[in-house]
DNA sequence: GCGATTCCATACGGTACCGTATGGCCAGCT
DNA sequence: AGCTGGCCATACGGTACCGTATGGAATCGC
């Protein structure tokens, strides 16, 4: 039935927790089940992990370090002024996939050490917004209702019920920057 | 222990039901747990429905009831241009308690029924918010776009990590308004 | 006042988990 | 070959549900 059957470490199951998260949500995170898609055992889960929270902890982490300092970095990367930095921004985060975002933010708002990373995140980004309009010549006030309107107006795209096609998100996307970085 | 005890209704379940949702989102949403708070035993659900996914059904009814008519009602009422009415919505909506919406879209990542209602609801509502743009004089994809942003731009708000200080919200939205209803 | 109906309590079987206990297989070392 | 430790299968107890079955108390019609 199976190929070489290499022995499974930790990373396995966080990546295979990761998977179900993104796909079906925290509910579908269980051992059993994760087990079945591994094909082992829940003895070999008992033998990598203590308990189950001890898988979830490692799925948030590596959540955390893949959504947040990726972007935000790639972005970086790419220099430019503070008007080029938040179009690229928002060109890259219209055509990324965010189903384990939404997945993250719905566990959050029934578990705490969810909410803890998520709210570690929305930190992070939001500052990294607010560093962009300040860059633009905002004042810090100013700066941070545009940064926390626009990165509400993402999140909100997320979280819609019926998922938004790509080009409806990408004008979408130009609209808001185009209105958010002009005066008032 | 307890007072007269009136025998309960459909809707007493109901209720019972929305307040655990909209508190601990619809995992807690059990018959048990529900027959706990009423003080009475599971028994009396079954008398009342048949089966779980009955109650469910009018939980999603009695929250397309409250959250979608009541709002656009309260608005229209009101009167006044396009203009007023979306600064009146928004207003509305900053000040509202959005803990059971932000319930039933967590739910309706994982259920269909839940995903039909939310589809329902944001349909109905960005057409509102179509209607009001092209009301002040946007052509119908301007409209569509300016309805889509300012739409996802509150969803975010209520599915942010951390909860939102009424101030932020409203500084917001009045940043939202004026700029969303400005030219390109 | 009495049977029927309404409404609920209790007890039960079935299911799907979590976490543990225990034993077994296989690799590598000596 | 034998021993040891890494890795896993299996079986089990415990818990928390769902849904059913059955009986009982209160209340109504008559």
């Amino acid at each position: 039935m199976k190929a070489a059957a290499k022995p499974l470490d930790r990373a396995s199951w966080v990546a295979a927790g990761l998977a179900r998260l993104r796909r079906d949500g925290i509910g579908a995170v269980r051992i059993e089940l994760l087990a079945r898609d591994l094909d082992v055992s829940k003895g070999s889960f008992y033998w990598h992990f203590s308990k189950r929270s001890e898988l979830l902890t490692e799925i948030l982490a590596a959540w955390r370090r893949s959504d947040t300092t990726a972007v935000i970095e790639a972005v970086e990367a790419g220099g430019g002024g503070p008007e080029d930095r938040l179009w690229k921004l928002f060109e890259f985060i219209a055509s990324s996939n965010r189903s384990l975002e939404r997945a993250v933010r719905n566990w959050a708002a029934t578990d705490a050490a969810a909410a803890d990373s998520l709210a570690q995140v929305d930190r992070r980004r939001l500052a990294y917004l607010e560093d962009l309009f300040v860059a633009m010549g905002f004042n810090a006030a100013d700066a941070s209702a545009r940064a926390g309107l626009a990165y509400a107006s993402v999140v909100g795209e997320t979280a819609r019920g019926t998922p938004i096609a790509l080009a409806e998100r990408l004008r979408h996307h130009r609209l808001l920057i185009s209105q958010i970085s002009g005066p008032i």
